[in-house]
DNA sequence: GAAATTTTGTTAATATTTTAACATTGTTAA
DNA sequence: TTAACAATGTTAAAATATTAACAAAATTTC
């Protein structure tokens, strides 16, 4: 499963995600071209990601619901769970946590930093929030796997570095400055101001080609 | 320009930021292999977006920072700017908000709506917030061309259609529910979890092949 | 002033990702 | 019962994206 390509890897989640929002009304199979449709991508795009993780379906019957998401759990998620930790605790940190809350994930959120003591001890969406001090011990004892970097940019670098010491696996920037990691960190970069500026791109695009 | 590679418009904008700091810091030229470190890409893919975009540096010298951040300008922004309105100011919404407060770009965030009473008709972050039934009057008076969906999953495919309705151009659903518009509004789905599960995934992967 | 170095610009090769084509096979319908 | 249909699974082709290779030229070094 290592060599699954990076998109298809993506699009299992959201497939999944898909799929939980089916379940949940009742739906008990699905045919390729309704998640492609979901998805905006086509059937066949599907069908070759399934065929990937070796998933097969029932021919004109399409696929069983409940099993695509098992599946497609054990791929993507660890078996025992990630825990992950927010660093920074404002607006976009908050946002995030609250995304999360109530999903039954294998994914959690247990922990946040900031820097602003009127936060620090607090729970905040059920979350603790601790001083950044208390970074090390705390990413050790909850055996934090994953940080995500929702801090302002010129604390970008110090974030990422403190999370590489404190012995983190997988960083999530949203901060819009590049940080650098050892190669042994999974380190992924995103951008919020970079999709924006793409969707005015091809909104100008459009236009210009209209006139 | 129409026809430069999706992948190449987005690393323009991630350039351009990267220049902009460099400007600040009072460096008047780049090397590609600088820009590429910053990014964590190879200098060739540097060059060969540049090449793309016809600019061309000078030997031994490397790119003139301003010049080059013009130049990107010219082609990813919109001459007379383009306006955007957020739907859902939640966290998410007000971070995004900040995110771009005093980034003197051609994007401009001119207009926020909510279904929550207390917050129409207030400033947040220098952004008016508007009721959703003043949706269609409001971004038509200020020619509001691109929204940001932050709302909760549940009115996903509601507020997308009310922006259709009013005329929107572009839409970048941050909503973890994917939605359907026309095809001639360009629709940017950005989910968050997928994100994280990824990084999650490669965390998990990277474990398995140390054990 | 010649050789070595460094950096750009570009073409060619490779790798990745998507799409097309189609064989296969249950199911429905005539 | 047999023909038409609708869906999957898979191989092959096309499109997109990245990387390698290298010529050209300015600068530095000897």
């Amino acid at each position: 499963m290592k060599d699954l390509p990076h998109k298809t890897i993506e699009r299992l989640s959201q497939y999944r995600r898909a799929l939980l929002l089916c379940l949940d009304k009742g739906k008990t199979h699905i045919y390729s071209h309704e998640i492609a449709k979901i998805q905006h991508i086509t059937a066949v795009q599907v069908r070759r990601d399934l065929m990937l993780i070796g998933y097969t379906g029932t021919l004109r019957k399409g696929y069983n619901v409940k099993e695509l998401i098992d599946l497609i759990g054990h791929i993507i998620d660890s078996e025992e769970g990630i825990n992950v930790a927010i660093v920074g605790m404002g607006n976009l940190g908050r946002a995030l946590i609250n995304y999360f809350a109530g999903k039954r994930s294998k994914l959690k959120i247990v922990a946040g930093f900031d820097i602003n003591p009127d936060k620090i001890g607090n729970i905040m969406s059920g979350v603790p929030c601790f001083s950044l001090d208390e970074m090390p011990e705390v990413i050790a004892a909850r055996n934090i796997k994953v940080g995500i970097m929702t801090v302002p940019a010129d604390f970008a670098s110090d974030t990422a570095n403190a999370l590489v010491k404190a012995g983190i696996k997988g960083i999530l920037n949203y901060t819009p400055k590049p940080v650098n990691v050892p190669k042994e960190v999974y380190l992924e970069e995103y951008d919020m101001i970079t999709t924006l500026e793409k969707v005015a791109f091809y909104v100008k695009m459009q236009e210009e080609e209209e006139s």
